[in-house]
DNA sequence: CAATAACACTTAACAAGGTAAGTAATAACC
DNA sequence: GGTTATTACTTACCTTGTTAAGTGTTATTG
């Protein structure tokens, strides 16, 4: 009585973004939970992931990088910045920019959590098959070079 | 040489987390710009999605079929409220229980928007290609069934 | 049937997402 | 070389995400 015959639109279970979003939630929740113990959130997480595997960088490209915005990088980046996991230099080449590196207290916490977090996409990879994981990433990569912006009613 | 020569860790664009949420941002945000035009968020939008397809039903299910957390749902649902897209009446068979509905301006709202996400979603096919979406959504279904809540050192 | 547990939210507090506007520094233009 | 973009953030504001604690209601137990 309440649904119409024909739904408008697809079922949510084959919605992309209803299926990407309980995809990150499903595979985030664990990872969450063991970061909380050393009080780095998931966004923190990824900002020394990047820095530590390309190394420093100014924070457009890091946040980028991080798939942050700007503003949460600005406000990310100073509470990281209080708890010593990241240091922060003015570009003496352009003073606009500000170059972030991963501090060794940094370093450290990736290296506190690396054990765990390889144990743990070990175990998803497991559960999921080796083969699958692949074609999935391979299937994101591919989505993530997409250039959707352009607008359905652009007459150009 | 601010590079380790082994990272400890895959590039993140191998990382199933960052690629996700890649993914969902290059899915989302042309996206949000169509619903941002009549006030509605992402959140909201979802919220009425699962109502229209499902019918009325109590805050869990909703909050479980919405992908929301039930404190955002609560927010959420009274702005809704206000906006006149929903409608809520507590189940006379359980007090603790309030149904939520959705609206008939709400259906307008979804009425008004399916044409343009249905366009969109139709492009991101094209650009993509059908068989590759198919497959990707098969995988995140899959993925989203794996039960991941196990401790890493669970002995049992 | 009283005490207790479980349930369905709700509130609160803080971090983060998202948009827009503001600021300082550099680049581009005439 | 002074004016006008553009760039690289930063601030501000509001919504949402996340966790924990609180409130009222129903179910369970002794």
């Amino acid at each position: 009585m309440e649904n119409h015959d024909r739904p408008l639109l697809r079922r949510t279970a084959r919605s992309l973004p209803i299926a990407l979003l309980r995809a990150r939630e499903t595979v985030m929740a664990p990872l969450r939970e063991m970061l909380a113990e050393s009080g780095v959130t998931e966004q923190k997480w990824r900002v020394l992931r990047v820095l530590e595997e390309s190394g420093p960088m100014d924070q457009s490209l890091l946040a980028a990088e991080a798939c942050l915005q700007l503003p949460s990088l600005t406000r990310i980046l100073r509470a990281m910045e209080e708890q010593r996991l990241v240091e922060r230099r003015a570009d003496p080449a352009d003073r606009r920019r500000s170059i972030v590196a991963i501090s060794r207290h940094g370093r450290e916490i990736i290296e506190t959590h690396a054990p765990d977090s390889i144990a743990y996409f070990a175990r998803l990879e497991n559960a999921y098959g080796h083969d699958r994981l692949k074609a999935l990433l391979d299937l994101l990569e591919a989505l993530n070079e997409l250039d959707l912006n352009r607008n359905a009613d652009d007459n150009s």
